[in-house]
DNA sequence: TAAGATAATGGCATGATGCCACTAACACTC
DNA sequence: GAGTGTTAGTGGCATCATGCCATTATCTTA
C-alpha cells in the first residue's frame, strides 16, 4: 500500500541532492547581446550565526532559476519555461538545454544539481512587472561573461551557454530567434555580427541565408533615411536551419 | 511530518527528485558499434502487492547507472566514471555529457532526474569479473537503438547518445577513441565507417585526417597477408580534433 | 613469375565560402 | 533638379576542403 506522504517510498529514503534549474536568457538590447540576471535577496540585518546554511550569496547577481517543485513541475524544461515566463512574460521562445552540473561543492547548502537551459527572445521589452521586477536587469555579454561577479558557479554556466550559442550560430540560423517576426537581411546580418563579435561579408552572408532557404519575402519594405529594404520572415520558426558549412574562422 | 533522519537544513526540507546517472558505453565489438547494457534484477517470486513501488522493470535491459550517492560521489562525472569502471575496468576513456532528463513520469517510483554521459572505450575486452559480470552484455547498435526493449526512457536516452556520437563523428576525430593507441589509417577509416554506417572515400579520408594534424607516424608497420601499413597514433589523446568541414551527406 | 589484395598517392570536378567591385534606390542639400 | 552620401542588393573571381576516379606501390601466395 502506498505510503502516507510526505516521505519517500521504502528503500528510497536516502539523502538526495537538491535539484534546480537555471536559465540563461539572451536578447539583443541596445545593439548588444545581453543576458538577463536577477539579484539575490540582500543579507537580512539580523542574520544569526547559523545563517551560513540559509540563503547563500546574498545580494549577488545570478541566472534566474530555482528549485524543481515536484508537485508543480511536470518536467525540467517546463520548469525552465516557467522561470522564463515569470521574468519576461515570454511564452514560447527558442529554448535548448545546455547541460547539467552537479557536485557537493557548488552550493554551500549541500550536494546540488542544476540543469541549465538557454533561451533566445525576440523583443526584449520592459521586464515583467510584479514582485520580482526590480531585481532583474539585462547585462551585456563581454567575452564569455558579464562584468559583475555571479553567485554559485553561474559564471561557468553562463560561459557554457555563451559558448554553445556562439558555436551554433557559426553553422545554424539560431541567431534569427533574436529578431522579431519580420526583418531585413541587413538586420539579420547585424544580429549575427553582434553574437559572433566580428564582421561578416555582406555578399557571402546573403548568399548563405538565401541558398539555405532560411527566409522568405514578407509583405512590405523597411523604409528610412536610405534605400528601402525588403522585409523577410523565417520559413520555419520551430527549429533552426543548418547551413552546409560553418563560417570560416580567421583567427583561432 | 518530517523524518528524523540526518535531515536537510531548515528551509530545504521539501520533497526532492531523486538523482541518477546513466552511461552509454560504446565500443567496437565484432566489427560493429555496440553498447554495453545491464540487466535489471528479475522479479522476485514472492513479489507482494505493493511491489509496484519497488524495483521497476524487473529483468529488462538498461543503460548502466544508478543513484547519485551524496556521501560517496564528488560530482556527476565522477559518479559516471565510477559506473563505467565497475562494468568495464576502464579508468580513463573519452567521456562526454549528453544531457539530462527529468520528469515526474520517467520513473514509476516518483519524480526523477538522470544525467546521461557517453563513453568511448578502445579495447572492449571481457567484461569486468565480479558480482555484476553475468548481467552485462554488448548489444549492436542498429539505427538509433538496440534490438531489445529497454527500461525507463532509456531507449530515448540511447538514441540521443547515438545521435550525438554520429553527429560529432561527422566533423571531429571522436571515432578515434574507439581504437587502441596505434592503428593504421585503414583501421581508422573502418571505425569511422562503422559508426557512420556508410562507406567513405579512402583518398579523401586520408587527406582529411593528415591535413588536420590528427595523427603522427608511430614505430612499426601492421603486417599481414597483404602490403604492410604504416602505424599511426593520435597526436593529442586528451581532446578531439575538429575538422574544417563536416563530411558531406549524400542522402538526407 | 604472375595473380591478388591492400596501401598509398595524385589529379580533376564540385560546391560553399571569402573577397572585391559594381549597380540601384532612396533622402537630403545646394 | 542635379549632385552627394548612405544603405540595399548583385555578380564575378579566387580559395579551399571535399567527392570521385585512376594509378602506382608493396607485400603474400600459388
Amino acid at each position: 500500500m502506498p505510503t502516507t506522504r510526505p516521505g519517500p517510498p521504502p528503500g528510497l529514503d536516502f539523502d538526495r541532492p537538491f535539484t534546480t534549474v537555471d536559465v540563461a536568457i539572451f536578447g539583443i538590447v541596445d545593439d548588444m547581446l545581453q543576458v538577463l540576471l536577477v539579484q539575490r535577496a540582500p543579507k537580512p540585518p539580523n542574520a544569526s550565526a547559523h545563517a551560513a546554511a540559509a540563503e547563500p550569496f546574498p545580494g549577488r547577481w545570478a541566472l534566474p532559476g530555482g528549485f524543481v517543485d515536484v508537485h508543480r513541475d511536470r518536467d525540467l524544461q517546463g520548469c525552465a519555461l516557467l522561470k522564463l515566463r515569470e521574468k519576461t512574460g515570454v511564452r514560447s521562445p527558442y529554448v535548448e538545454q545546455v547541460g547539467s552540473w552537479g557536485s557537493r561543492d557548488r552550493d554551500p547548502r549541500g550536494w546540488s544539481t542544476t540543469h541549465l537551459y538557454f533561451a533566445l527572445i525576440a523583443d526584449p521589452g520592459p521586464l515583467k512587472a510584479g514582485a520580482n521586477a526590480a531585481d532583474a536587469r539585462w547585462f551585456p555579454v563581454r567575452g564569455d561573461g558579464v562584468a559583475v561577479s555571479l553567485a554559485f558557479d553561474h559564471a561557468a554556466l553562463l560561459a557554457a551557454a555563451v559558448e554553445r550559442l556562439r558555436g551554433k550560430v557559426e553553422y545554424t540560423s539560431l541567431a534569427a530567434y533574436l529578431l522579431p517576426e519580420t526583418f531585413t537581411l541587413s538586420e539579420l546580418q547585424h544580429v549575427f555580427e553582434i553574437v559572433l563579435g566580428r564582421a561578416l561579408e555582406k555578399s557571402a552572408f546573403r548568399r548563405r541565408v538565401k541558398d539555405a532557404g532560411l527566409v522568405e519575402e514578407a509583405q512590405g519594405m523597411r523604409t528610412g533615411a536610405m534605400r528601402p529594404a525588403q522585409l523577410y520572415r523565417l520559413v520555419r520558426r520551430d527549429a533552426p536551419v543548418f547551413f552546409p558549412r560553418p563560417l570560416e574562422r580567421r583567427d583561432d
